[in-house]
RNA sequence: GGUCCCAUCGUCUAGCCCGGCCUAGGACACCAGGUUUUCAUCCUGGCGACAGGGGUUCAAAUCCCCUUGGGAUCACCA
């Protein structure tokens, strides 16, 4: 056939998507969309007790929000079918058989108990704990006399004698002494085949071309080359991705953050910032340019560039990001994304947001400069839904409104110079001249007004413009509140 | 501890493969100014790194070796 690039992201349904693993997807997809190659999912379930539908659900889900989409896989089948391992469990059995019988591998009986005291003794010698291959002696016809009669047994790899090279594009090749290499097992003693075994079987039959994955795989890379040797197939290039790290410089885990890729989606991350994010740790465009597409990473990707060296997660970094790509959203799109937050802290019903789109855009247009994420909207938005003599003033607020002597007379005089014009219906624009010339008339100056009025509308020392507030809020609310602030700040 | 991998600003990285253009570039964060009614956005500036030591070379962040440091992995889990 041709040497067309077919490459696979295998997750294993058993938790949620690893943002680490979502990386790895998306390198894997860019690869093969690079390269017009072929991207292809297989669904990892061979461990029936902790897989689950809901996870798989999950995980395909996360996928296709980042925008990834594959060739072949279990929900759009292809030629290579099925696409989920447990399903194809027979060819394994066959496979193993077929290396018995060639004696590639071999039946180990030893017991729990001899291979615990073994690796406690190689463990007090600060030795690499590693079978010591005793089972290998037993001649073949014995084995299987000893396994017909029923005596329980695993099926362990025969690591021949000499070296182990691989062809890594990230790393560089990489060589193992095969002396260092366990006589690992194949087949585990209920007959399941194990991960090192599976793995290779479905690439090979599947053609996968080139494997990248997690580094924390590269330690199995001899395992599962001699494999491919044993089996008669050509080994497939590799490329082991650098770790992504948390605070501590470890594997991520939940210990310095959030690790599933939900758990961005469900913080109201946007997606696209997510995949450039994603990119980031462990790749960059050109150096220089922080902010590009996935079409751009299509573009540019290439597996040698990626860099060796683990990534800690710049969770700073992210939220910049995010903030970013929140900030070009079409604020329809805007309004779509950050509405299902405002319903769920309780701020708005589902049933009113059709009445409120507009007013819910105008908020979204002036806070969005505030925001990093969509999740950030309830909380700039709430003070609009205190009760109007119940606004909670917060402390730095009420210090720069407090600042100002005349804060109370002023907010009385301005609350009467605004209620017939507010009442008139003045636009914002012409409201916000009024008061610089009425202001500058009395010789005050603006912030002695606007710090009171800030604080009495929204009771926040930060925020958007005071006249866009009291549009928000509409002529009654905005007076009850200066009314209400001329008692409170007195 | 064995094996394997890694090592540029606090963090993500460019440069390294094909030594000179590097007085090491960009971004986040941080600090200082400017803009703004405030916050934020935005703009300007600042701080800040080639882990250490040996080589090779006219010349090393770039090549080689050692040391140190960090990580991964050592399951009848994937």
């Amino acid at each position: 056939m041709t040497d067309t690039v077919r490459v696979r992201f295998a997750p294993s349904p058993t938790g949620r998507l690893h943002i680490g693993g979502a990386r790895t997807a998306l390198f894997n997809w860019a690869y093969a969309r690079r390269h017009r190659g072929t991207f292809l999912l297989r669904i990892e379930d061979t461990d029936p007790e902790r897989s689950t539908k809901e996870y798989e659900r999950a995980i395909l889900e996360g996928l296709r929000w980042l925008g990834l989409d594959w060739d072949e896989g279990p929900d759009v089948g292809g030629p290579y079918a099925p696409y989920h391992q447990a399903q194809r469990i027979e060819r394994h059995r066959v496979a193993a058989q077929a290396m018995l019988a060639r004696g590639e591998a071999y039946r180990c009986f030893c017991s729990h108990e001899r291979l615990d005291a073994m690796r406690a003794e190689q463990e007090a010698e600060h030795q690499a704990s590693a079978y010591d291959k005793r089972c290998r002696s037993i001649p073949q016809a014995e084995a299987e006399r000893r396994a017909a009669a029923g005596e329980s047994f695993v099926v362990r790899f025969k690591v021949p004698e000499g070296k182990t090279s691989l062809v890594d594009h990230v790393r560089g090749d990489v060589t193992f002494e095969n002396k260092e290499v366990d006589d690992w097992i194949m087949v585990r003693s209920d007959g399941n085949p194990t991960y090192n075994f599976v793995v290779v079987c479905d690439d090979v039959d599947m053609k996968i071309t080139h494997v990248f994955r997690g580094e924390e795989h590269l330690i199995n890379t001899p395992k599962q080359v001699l494999l491919y040797k044993a089996m008669g197939a050509k080994p497939p290039e590799f490329g082991h991705l650098p770790l992504m790290l948390g605070t501590d410089r470890k594997k991520l885990s939940k210990r310095t953050g959030d690790t599933a890729l939900q758990d961005y989606q469900e913080k109201g991350y946007p997606k696209d910032a997510v995949v450039n994010f994603l990119c980031l740790q462990g790749w960059a465009l050109n150096g220089t340019q922080e902010i590009f597409s996935l079409d751009e990473l299509v573009k540019h990707f290439d597996i040698n560039d990626v860099s060796k060296a683990g990534a800690v997660f710049d969770i700073d970094k992210f939220r910049w990001l995010a903030g970013e790509y929140l900030r070009k959203e079409p604020i329809d799109v805007l309004v779509d994304h950050c509405v299902p937050f405002a319903i769920q802290a309780g701020l708005l019903r589902a049933d009113e947001v059709p009445s409120k789109r507009a007013w819910l855009a105008s908020l979204l247009a002036a806070e969005k400069e505030r925001m990093h994420v969509y999740s950030n909207f309830p909380a700039r938005i709430a003070y609009l839904f205190a009760k109007d003599d119940e606004l909670p003033y917060d402390a730095d607020a009420e210090a720069n409104a407090k600042k100002h002597a005349g804060r109370v007379a002023l907010l009385g005089d301005f609350q009467a110079w605004l209620a017939p014009k507010l009442a008139a219906g003045e636009p914002s624009a012409a409201l916000k001249d009024g008061m610089k010339a009425w202001l500058s008339e009395r010789k005050a100056k603006m912030p002695e007004l606007l710090q009171p009025l800030r604080c009495a509308l929204s009771g926040r020392a930060g925020g958007p413009d005071c006249f866009d507030m009291i549009a928000w809020l509409g002529p009654e609310r905005a007076l009850a509140r200066i009314e209400h602030a001329r008692r409170r700040l007195a």
